[in-house]
DNA sequence: CCTTTATTATTCTACGTTGTATATTCTACC
DNA sequence: GGTAGAATATACAACGTAGAATAATAAAGG
C-alpha cells in the first residue's frame, strides 16, 4: 500500500534494483512494515509508466539474473513529497478482524472461548516481553537512529491497549457479562 | 479478508442475496469494519465454488435486477466454525503507515512537522469526542447487544494509545530530540 | 569433492479489493 | 406530472498483493 512511498523514498538516495530494494526493507524496516518482494517489482514497473522512476541501467554479474537500476526522476521527487506529505496529514482508522470473533461470539462454547481470551493475554505478554528483549539488545548498539525508538514505542504501545483491554474482556466474560 | 466468515456467519441465520448481506454489514458492523461491497459477491461467488454456500433460488421483483439467494451447506457450517476459531486463536500483528512516516523524517522541514503532529493530536482528540458522544447515544438505546460496548472500548483504546504515543512524540520533537 | 542449502534477481499467476458502470424503480418536491 | 436523486442489485475491469517457479552461482558440511 504505500510501497511506492518507501521505493521512492529509498531511490532518493542512490539508484538501486528491486532486489537491493527488497534487502533494505527487510533490514531496516522489517520489524514494522510487510511488503510482500513481489509488490515491489509491481511499484517498479508502475513508477515507471508514470514517469516518477526511470531505468538507468540493466546489470549482470556472470550468469546471474540480470538486474534493472532504477533512479528517481524530479517528478518522482515531487510525488515522494506528495505522499509523504498525505501520510503525515491523513490519519488511517484501523479496524480488527478480531472483533468479527467477538460479534459471533455465541457460536462457540463459553468455555473454548474462555481459553482463547487466555491464549490471548499470554500471547500478548509474551510478545512484550519478547519485545523488550529485543528493544534490550538494540539499545546495546550506538548507531540506531534515535527515530527508531519512537517506531518501537508506536507498536508496543497498541500492543499494550490490546492486552489492556483483553484482560478486561476476559474479566467480564469471567463474571458472566455476555452470554 | 474476513469478508467469507462475515458472509457464512450471516447466512447461518436465513438465506440471504448479496446486497442484503451488504446492507446487513453497513448497518451492524459498518463502524468497525471497511468490507467493500463488491468484495461480497467475489466472496459468494468463491464460497459458492468451494461448496459451502448453494444459490437456492433468483428471485425478481418487477423489472428490477434480479437477486441471487444463497444458503449455506453443512460443509458451509463446519467452515464457518474452523475459521471462527482461526480468529480466536491467531492474533493478527498491526502495522501503521505512519511509521513510515516517521522512517523519512528528515525529508521535510521541522516545522511542519511540528504542526501535522499537532494536528494529528487534535485530529484524535475529536475522534474520541465523537467516538464517546456517539457512544451515548448508543447506550439510550436498549436494544443494543452488550457484546457492542466491548467492540466500542476495542477501538477506543487503541485510539487513546495513539493519541498518548503521539502526545509523547511531539513533546519529544519540541524538545528537539529528534534532528 | 560432492551434495545440499542459501543467495541472487526477477517473472508470472492466482487471488482478493475497490469502485465504476448499468439499468430499473421508488421517492420527493416544485 | 415531470424530473432529480436515492435505492435496488449485480457485473466487471483495474489495481495491488503474495508467493511459487525459475535458474544460476556461492557457501557449507561431512
Amino acid at each position: 500500500m504505500a510501497t511506492r512511498l518507501v521505493i521512492l523514498g529509498l531511490l532518493r538516495e542512490q539508484s538501486l534494483h528491486g532486489y537491493e530494494i527488497k534487502q533494505i526493507i527487510e533490514e531496516h524496516m522489517g520489524d514494522w512494515t510487510n511488503i510482500a518482494f513481489g509488490s515491489i517489482y509491481y511499484a517498479l514497473g508502475k513508477l515507471e509508466e508514470e514517469g516518477f522512476v526511470e531505468r538507468v541501467a540493466t546489470e549482470q554479474e556472470g550468469n546471474r539474473p540480470s538486474r534493472n537500476i532504477y533512479q528517481i526522476t524530479e517528478h518522482g521527487q515531487i510525488e515522494f513529497l506528495r505522499r509523504l506529505r498525505e501520510l503525515w496529514r491523513v490519519p488511517q482508522r484501523q479496524y480488527f478482524d478480531f472483533d468479527l470473533a467477538l460479534f459471533f461470539i455465541e457460536a462457540l462454547p463459553r468455555e473454548e472461548m474462555l481459553s482463547y481470551l487466555r491464549g490471548r493475554v499470554a500471547g500478548l505478554e509474551a510478545t512484550l516481553a519478547h519485545l523488550d528483549a529485543h528493544q534490550a539488545d538494540q539499545d546495546a548498539l550506538p548507531e540506531v537512529p534515535p527515530i527508531a525508538n519512537a517506531i518501537f514505542e508506536h507498536s508496543r504501545c497498541h500492543i499494550e491497549a490490546e492486552l489492556a483491554w483483553t484482560q478486561d474482556l476476559l474479566s467480564k466474560v469471567e463474571q458472566g457479562l455476555y452470554p
